[in-house]
DNA sequence: AATTTATTGCAACTTTGTCGCATTAACAAA
DNA sequence: TTTGTTAATGCGACAAAGTTGCAATAAATT
């Protein structure tokens, strides 16, 4: 499986996400580490730290990529669909998982195997302004 | 607003929708016309059809973007949110939109103002394989 | 039929993401 | 601590989705 050796790369991303309870997009990954390694180190970082569960994926509004930590951790089972959504800010972009589940009703003749819930809207400190 | 002229072009790309109760993807659509009009007329018509409310659009499981016909049809009134899903077939890729609702829960402090939720799983016709 | 201007085609471009291959650096074992 | 194995990285080239400016074309209106 994925993560086999700790690299000062792959220390360096686990930190970023360790500092912030926020999703970061894969571009702005990139950006931020741009001067410290190469753009595919970034992406082939990110997919094992996500095929070990350490991190997850979602699709943002802008049909970026995102990461966020856990995974495991939100979930109850592995036999339960992990339904919780992601709140991305139209003002600031800010993007977070919201800890939470949403029922999905039973969609006849349909066998559902993952749900993508993105919300988009205003966060509270843009609200506020 | 968007679609003033009812060109021969904006006429076939309805015409696309019309025939077909699923929903398509930019690709597809650009592929299916690539001998009768420009890669970008495609997402320039599909651009002016979701301003005018005819087709909305929704991002699929493989990170592009797609289009189907209604919004404003599925909606009981302006003032609530859109939150009917998607559903996505791994197997044979067919996308549609499922004529539901499904109820999000407040966020606190968090204004909510639009919900794309897709379901990825497997499809009837794929199902009985 | 003439006029106006929205729409289109074209081509060049941007951005996200992938891939092969040679080099480098984890890390286990001696 | 040194050595050997091979996962991980850098690099560069590439692919695919989507955008943009501008000149040419064709709706729609009079």
């Amino acid at each position: 499986m994925g993560v086999i050796r700790i690299t000062k790369s792959v220390k360096a991303l686990l930190n970023a996400f360790a500092e912030q309870e926020v999703a970061l997009s894969t571009v702005a990954l990139v950006e931020q580490f741009q001067d410290h390694m190469n753009r595919s180190t970034v992406y082939r970082i990110l997919e094992r730290l996500e095929d070990e569960g350490i991190l997850h994926s979602f699709t943002g509004s802008d049909g970026l990529t995102w990461y966020a930590l856990g995974n495991k951790n939100l979930l109850s089972g592995k036999a339960n669909l992990d339904t919780h959504p992601h709140f991305q800010c139209k003002d600031c972009g800010k993007t977070e998982c919201l800890p939470m589940s949403v029922s999905i009703p039973d969609v006849s003749k349909h066998t559902v195997e993952s749900v993508s819930l993105l919300l988009v809207g205003q966060c509270s400190d843009c609200a506020s302004v």
